[in-house]
Parts: structure tokens; sequence; C-alpha cells
DNA sequence: CGGCGTATGTACCATATGGTACATGTACCG
DNA sequence: CGGTACATGTACCATATGGTACATACGCCG
């Protein structure tokens, strides 16, 4: 059982898992071999089949990986309370639209899409793909008074609008075009969510 | 030069277009070899090699059939100009959310993906994967009498929505929720535009 | 020291893949 | 009839893939 003084460096395990994740944010997971992945590593696929029993081991564990930094990453949306709403999304926009973020996301729609396709090693993922967003989203809106069911429906919406102007976005790279977008959307519908305007949506003529 | 009396069969190469058309929205495109195919088709891969030069060409030819019937949806949506804004969106969501679209839309969601990684036959895809989309739907705002600016933005904005809202339905399947989410996004915000209200971004509050 | 678990390198295997060579069929057109 | 273009079937090839067998290193603990 390894337990050396100092955590210089990780288990070769954790590394090899590293270095996958990193490969797999540049190159993509579609087209990943097991050799190619060894040699761009400096390695041998006999160790990536070693320390992950078989290319789907290694797969499920990019993806439970993916998972624990999607969760990191809602859980500081939830951490921050004080921040008004629409300024709070304005900031998860710009952090989520940056140039940097970019690869990460390309891999999360490929591996959203193969999701779609059942393919094995996603299963975990297709259950929280919506709902581990959702729930950091409703909890905000409900913060901000609204009812149980608009809070669900306009979280909903918050995240379709991302995940849509993302797809957006890495498709024409037209970073100010998306951002307009986005605003429109915060300035012209979000602001209702505020002004504690509820159930309006049975009087079909203001 | 195959000029048959009757057109009773479309040429061979237009069979086994149409044929894996179909097996490819059933069985995904990401996963898909010559071998496993012409036997689903009941034919012989050297065939598909005979009739596309090479898998490339095949995918190639897939992709651009599918952006065909893209823009046949498309025209048929600048087709209808009677009908109200809301009433439109709302008919044109019941034809996109429908179970029978599903697998297209997943098929549409892998091959998207795919194009976001620069695999060869996506090429003539990327350019107009949100713009074919979007001349349409800014024709729609503009008629509708919104400005060029606000007509673009809102049009990138519904189009966010909609394929926001598909990614939502296809993993979840949770048909009244998505709904609710449109249903929410059509009767809060889009109404804004057909009052002729103008550019009121400008006012930090009301 | 000696053994043992973790880790790695080398070589190999069966299989599947895209693509090709060659032969054969089939229908139309002169 | 005979040829010619399109179409198809059979067999093959080189290559790449995931996975495994075997040998071997390294480091710790008794």
């Amino acid at each position: 059982m390894t337990k050396p003084g100092a955590k210089a460096a990780a288990s070769p395990r954790e590394r090899l898992l590293a270095a996958t994740m990193d490969h797999v944010t540049r190159h993509g997971i579609g087209e990943l071999t097991l050799r190619q992945l060894a040699k761009a590593l400096g390695t041998s696929h006999r160790m990536l089949v070693y320390h992950f029993g078989s290319k789907e081991g290694l797969l499920t564990e990019v993806v439970r990986r993916s998972e624990a930094e999607q969760r990191a990453f809602t859980a500081q949306l939830m951490a921050d309370t004080g921040t008004p709403p629409i300024e709070q999304a304005r900031r998860l926009w710009s952090q989520l639209a940056d140039n940097e973020m970019w690869p990460r996301e390309r891999l999360f729609f490929e591996v959203y899409a193969q999701a779609l396709r059942g393919r094995p090693h996603t299963r975990a993922l297709l259950d929280e793909i919506v709902d581990a967003w959702l729930e950091p989203l409703v909890a905000i809106n409900r913060r901000n008074g609204m009812a149980r069911d608009d809070a669900r429906a306009a979280a909903r919406l918050s995240l379709a609008v991302t995940r849509g102007l993302l797809l957006d976005l890495l498709a024409t790279q037209d970073r100010k075009g998306v951002d307009a977008a986005m605003e429109h959307f915060l300035t012209s519908y979000a602001p209702l969510a505020g002004t504690g305007a509820k159930k309006q949506k049975r009087r079909s003529r203001p």
C-alpha cells in the first residue's frame, strides 16, 4: 500500500488519468484509441489497460472526472448567495464563454451526444446532466421569490439558453453576437423574476 | 446512362444513401463502420466504397443530405407568413419535440459535436449550422417590427432556447417539463416583440 | 537479505477495419 | 449479336485495435 511520506507525485493511475483528461479535452474522446493516447502520454497502451482495466474503464473514469469538475463548478454557483441574480448570471456566462473553456465545452457536448446514444461509459452522466445544473438554478430562483413551478421552468429555460448559446458560440466563434443574445435574454426576460411578478402567464393580453 | 422509362427505383447509389440515412439516424454515425452498415443494408461494404468512393465520401454525403432536409424544414418555416409569431413558434416546437423526431435530433447533435472537432465530412455544415436557422428567424422578427439588432439577438436566443431544450428533452425525456420551460419563454418573453417595444434595454431601472 | 506487491516493458494474438484486385454479371445500344 | 458502361460478388491485403502472456524492474517490510 503506497503511502509515501511526501505526496510529491500522486499515484501513477492518477497521473495517467489527469494527463488523459488533458489530452481528451484537447483532442476529443470520440476518436480516442489507447495506443495514440499512450504515445501522447509517453507510455504504452499496456499501462492504460493495466491501470483502468479496459478502454471502457478509462472512458468511464474520464466521464466521472468530468462530472466531478462540473459539480465543483455548480457548487461554486451555490456558494455565491450575495450577488443579485442577473449579475450572478452575467458572471457565470462570462466564465463559461471564455476561450479557455471552449475545449472543455467541446468535450462536454461530445460526451453529451454519446450519452444520448447510450454509450456505456456515460450511463452515470445521463441522469444528472440536466438535474445537477437545475437544482442550484432552481434554488436561486426560489431565493428570489419565484413560485415552485415557475422557478423550475425558468431554471430549465436558463440552462437551455446557456447550452444553446454555447453551441452557437463554439460553432460561430462569434462572441459578440452570442453575448448580445444572452444580454437580450437577461435584460428582457430575467428581470421579471426579481420584481415578484408571479404567474402572470394567465393574462394573455396585458 | 440510366434512363429507364418508369423511375420505379432510384439509382442504386440513391437507394444506398437513403437506407444509410435511415440506419445512421437510428444507430448513430460515430460508431459507424462500412461492414456493419453494409450488412444491415443487405449489401457488401465493397458496394459502399464503390458508390461513395470512401467512408469519408459516404459520411460527407450523409451530412449533405441532413443539411438538405434541414433547409427544407426552415423553408417551410419561411413559407408560413400568416400565423402570429408565438403560435408559429408553438407549432414549430411541437413538431421538433415530437418523439418521432428524436432520432433525427440525436443525429444532429452527434454531427454537431463532430463538426466542433473539425471532422472533415462536416466542413460544409459548420458555416451554416447556426446561420441557416438564424436567417428565417430574423426575417420573422423583422416582419414583426423588431429593429435589426434586436431581431438578430432575439433570433439567436430563440435558436439557443430551442436547441438547449431539445438537449434537455433528449436526455430527460421529460416532455412536460421541457414544454413548460418553452411556454415560459414564449409567454413571458416573446410577447415583447409583438408589442412594438423597441430598444428598452437602455433603461437599466424601470 | 528475501520475498512480495506494484509497476512497467516487450512481444504477441485474434479480430476488425478501410480499401483494392479480379472476375462476373446485366442491360442497353449499336 | 457484341460490345460497353454500370453494377456486384469473392477474395484478399496492410494496418490498427483492444487485450494478454511473460518477463522484469523497483521499493518496501519482515
